[in-house]
DNA sequence: TGAAATGTTGGGGCG
DNA sequence: ACGCCCCAACATTTC
């Protein structure tokens, strides 16, 4: 009956982490305990909160299904509890003898939340709680100034990011941990786990470790030679790396990106190649900007960063909101972004700063609102990205775009889907316009676009000005 | 990780 | 041949 809790048992309590490889708390527990207790607490809210979004719980199910796969592989199983974690790992703590709980350190104020009350339930009963940096190559208080602060600004701080050398990337577990002790109860889980569903289709992300670390091989052997040039353009499929997801849950560390980078880095025969390299690692330490931001700065989740801009004159409309959301604007590269959204909760992120800024700058309407609409559809949606990216849009964040810079809609489009490829296959009302036409349909032959496509709700120009004098009269104020 | 307004320049049409 | 105008192309400035 004791014999079990002779052995030093550490609970391995799953987060945002799901994954075996390149797991800093998880290679921790395994190096240092005996026996291991893979923990996942199923909270409230979970996968029906009002944040969450279909394809976000749909790639969530399939890579918890993944995890759980993964340990079994490795002779452990994932204990499922439904509850609050400060309860349910005080309760499992007790019931398998654990003497520690090991977490991976989250970076939004909900987490810190968690870590608090968490260590204060386990404290209480003598448990040990240790949390480890993972999601991140560096920490909010890693990458400071020459003074000692924190940087707001992104350039500096990504050229301080690139002067460290980032940490490596963990050894596969090593020798078989001693499975839990028998008996421990685990909630059943979801139909989405035990039989998970890949989401696949034009845009679908494959979820689990293993479609992460392949998703990783296919872009580092070659595309992301390229990514300087391609990955402004939402029509190329291979364009961007379509990690964002895997980074978000965990699937894939930032460490073993990182090396594989790297790695690719020195392969690379050009110039152009190596140039690739660079703006990807640039994209990467935007990631972490964002997390450290977000840390630093906790008001930024749900407030301007720059609080004079809290009294902005938003005066956009719900109907205009509507619309927005429903891909009904009238502007062809806005709706056929946000028809993309809705059905495959993806979006590329070119795209991403043309929609916010047009819900922003053309529509009026506060970067609250499509920030939170992003989080109930994008399968990657991560508050310190999705806050830091809409405030950059809407000029009211860190080192954002100055409020001044508003992009034209008609001239984005042109740009960066130069054929009205991507615009044709979201708007099918539009699919027999030319790459000329299919920009500004109002401005040739309407019949040619038929009576179902709308006019543009709004007028780009007019908005533009509006847009000015409501920016001017709150840094006036 | 703009766009629009405004300014400047230079080539060509044309009286 | 010359000056004038137009305007495209580029540069600068402003928002």
């Amino acid at each position: 009956m004791l014999g079990w809790r002779a052995l030093k048992t550490i609970i391995h309590w799953f987060r945002r982490d799901l994954r075996i490889a390149d797991n800093v708390a998880l290679h921790e527990a395994y190096t240092r305990g005996e026996r291991l207790v893979p923990f996942f607490c199923w909270e409230d809210g979970l996968v029906d909160g009002p944040d969450c979004a279909p394809a976000r719980t749909e790639f969530f199910l399939a890579s918890l299904g993944s995890l759980v796969r993964n340990l079994e592989a490795l002779g452990h199983r994932l204990v499922v509890r439904r509850g609050t974690p400060a309860v349910e790992l005080r309760k499992l703590a007790a019931e398998t003898g654990a003497s520690a709980v090991f977490a991976n350190r989250g970076y939004e104020p909900g987490g810190r939340r968690d870590d608090d009350a968490v260590a204060k339930a386990l404290g209480a009963v003598s448990v040990g709680f240790q949390t480890f940096k993972d999601a991140v190559a560096w920490e909010e208080r890693e990458i400071l100034t020459a003074a000692g602060g924190v940087y707001t600004v992104f350039t500096p701080y990504s050229k301080a990011w690139k002067l460290r050398t980032p940490p490596p990337a963990r050894p596969k577990l090593g020798k078989a941990r001693q499975p839990m002790p028998p008996g421990i109860a685990s909630a059943e889980l979801p139909p989405g786990v035990a039989e998970p569903r890949v989401p696949t289709g034009p845009d679908g992300v494959p979820a689990g470790e293993r479609a992460a670390q392949q998703a990783l091989d296919a872009f580092v052997v070659e595309r992301v030679f390229a990514y300087a040039e391609a990955r402004d353009y939402p029509a190329l499929a291979g364009g961007t790396s379509r990690l964002s997801p895997h980074l978000r849950l965990g699937t894939l560390g930032i460490r073993t990106i990182l090396a594989r980078l790297a790695e690719a880095r020195a392969r690379a025969t050009s110039d152009a190649a190596r140039k690739g390299c660079d703006v990807w690692l640039t994209e990467l330490v935007w990631r972490e900007f964002y997390q450290q931001i977000l840390a630093n700065h906790p008001h930024v989740a749900t407030r301007c960063f720059r609080p004079e801009y809290d009294a902005l004159g938003w005066s956009g409309t719900d109907a205009q909101f509507d619309a927005w959301r429903a891909g009904q604007t009238g502007y062809p590269i806005v709706d056929a972004a946000m028809r993309c959204l809705d059905a495959t909760g993806w979006m590329h992120n070119r795209l991403r700063m043309i929609v916010s800024m047009f819900l922003t700058k053309d529509l009026l309407l506060p970067w609250q609102r499509g920030e939170r609409w992003f989080m109930q559809r994008l399968v990657d949606g991560d508050l310190a990205a999705n806050s830091g990216g809409w405030q950059w849009s809407a000029g009211t964040g860190t080192d954002a775009a100055p409020y001044f810079r508003i992009f034209n809609p008609v001239t984005q489009g042109r740009r960066f889907d130069p054929d009205g490829e991507f615009i044709r296959r979201w708007v099918p009302e539009l699919a027999g316009l030319d790459a000329k036409a299919v920009h500004a349909p109002w401005e040739g032959p309407l019949a040619a676009a038929g009576a179902r496509y709308p006019r543009p709700i709004v007028d780009h120009a007019v908005q533009r000005g509006r847009c000015l004098a409501m920016f001017k009269a709150a840094r006036g104020a």
